[in-house]
This record gives C-alpha cells, sequence and structure tokens, in this order.
RNA sequence: ACAU
DNA sequence: TTATGT
C-alpha cells in the first residue's frame, strides 16, 4: 500500500500552490468552484508539475481551435517596458502540432516605441523568410504595424534621428522599398487564438 | 471605437 | 492608469 505521505498541488484553488497535506490541500479546494489540483509522489515531482502549470502537455488554444492561423508560420511581437522604449521584438515559428521555436531576438533598442518595434519586427520576418527561402505568411497583434508596412514607413510621433534605433527604422524602410512585401501579413487573432505566441509576457 |  | 497609434 502507499505508505509514503503524498505531496498535492493545487493550481486553481483559494490559495494555488504545494501542499504538503491532503487536509491543507482539501481547505484550499474544497466548495471552491472548478478547482484543479492532484496529488504527487514526492515534493519535488509536486513543484515541477506546479511550475509547468496547468497546461502543461497540452498543444496552445491556436492549434485546436476550428479557424486557427494557417501553419507553418511565423509570428512576431514586441514589447517596451516603457512609453519611449525601449523595444525588443522577437520571431517565433509556428509549427502545425503546436509547437514554437524563436528565430530571431533583437533589442531593446532604445528610442524606440512598441508600436516601431512591432514594425521593425515585422520586417525581420520578411527578410528572414525570404533568406530561408520560405513562403510562410507573417502574423502580427498590432494593426499599426500592418498599416505603417503597407505604407512603406513607419509613421512614428518618436523617430530617434541618430543611434541603433534610428539605424533600424532606416535599413528597414530601405529594404522595403527595394523588395516590397514578399510574403502574406495577417493579422492575428487574439481573442479567438490567445495571446500570440511571440509575445514577451512582460503584461 | 479598435489594436497594442 | 499611463502611453502609442488609426
Ligand atoms: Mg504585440
Ligand atoms: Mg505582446
Amino acid at each position: 500500500m502507499s505508505r509514503r505521505r503524498k505531496v498535492y498541488v493545487v493550481w486553481k484553488g483559494r490559495r494555488p500552490g504545494v501542499y504538503d497535506s491532503w487536509d491543507e490541500a482539501r481547505a484550499q479546494v474544497e466548495g471552491f468552484a472548478d478547482a484543479r489540483y492532484k496529488a504527487y509522489p514526492s515534493r519535488a515531482a509536486a513543484e515541477a508539475a506546479f511550475r509547468r502549470g496547468l497546461s502543461a502537455g497540452q498543444p496552445p488554444a491556436w492549434a485546436l481551435v476550428p479557424h486557427g492561423p494557417r501553419t507553418p508560420a511565423l509570428a512576431v511581437d514586441a514589447a517596451a517596458p516603457g512609453p519611449q522604449g525601449p523595444a525588443a521584438y522577437r520571431g517565433v515559428a509556428l509549427y502545425p502540432d503546436g509547437r514554437t521555436q524563436e528565430v530571431f531576438r533583437v533589442g531593446p533598442l532604445p528610442g524606440l516605441t512598441a508600436n516601431a518595434g512591432e514594425f521593425l519586427a515585422l520586417v525581420h520576418a520578411l527578410r528572414w523568410l525570404t533568406q530561408q527561402g520560405l513562403d510562410w505568411p507573417v502574423y502580427t497583434d498590432s494593426r499599426i504595424a500592418r498599416g505603417w508596412l503597407t505604407q512603406g514607413r513607419a509613421r512614428t510621433r518618436h523617430r530617434p534621428q541618430r543611434g541603433p534605433g534610428a539605424q533600424a527604422l532606416r535599413q528597414a524602410e530601405a529594404w522595403l522599398a527595394r523588395h516590397g512585401i514578399p510574403r502574406a501579413v495577417l493579422p492575428w487573432d487574439t481573442r479567438a487564438w490567445g495571446e500570440i505566441p511571440a509575445d514577451f509576457g512582460h503584461k
């Protein structure tokens, strides 16, 4: 029989966490609607499971929803800790089975707003796909950056005049002028599909 | 209002 | 609650 004492993980309950006894765990769980919890054979296993979270092992929502994103694809996103930056951006490959892999990450670039970062991310994605010879679409959750891309120019009110941010914007616009938009650039439907996989999680 |  | 944008 199981004479070893179990350890309990509570993901959803009054106070989520890892508990050494069922008495403690049940207090977090009993009478709590939609509570999620499970027993593990050791403290280490329980803490690992708690860190992995409830969604561990399950494909992300975008891979399961009926009208999800086309795959394979490249998703991009930018993040800036402050209103005037500095912005960083990255690109994440999306595969049909729900796996993801970061393929580039740039910044933080001083003086660039989040919108400017979203724009640079799109141009970087187009360059990367072209260079790799891949015919994937690009997804962004930024309507602003998509609009700027169509116009071939980042219409930001905060354009740094010198430094790496200024250079990056000039280079991106120059590349766009030469090459146009050689891949489909599609809107990511955050409401239906969840946060874009390239998101930094800083919110 | 919408998106970030 | 602040800012970046259409
Ligand atoms: Mg974004
Ligand atoms: Mg984001």
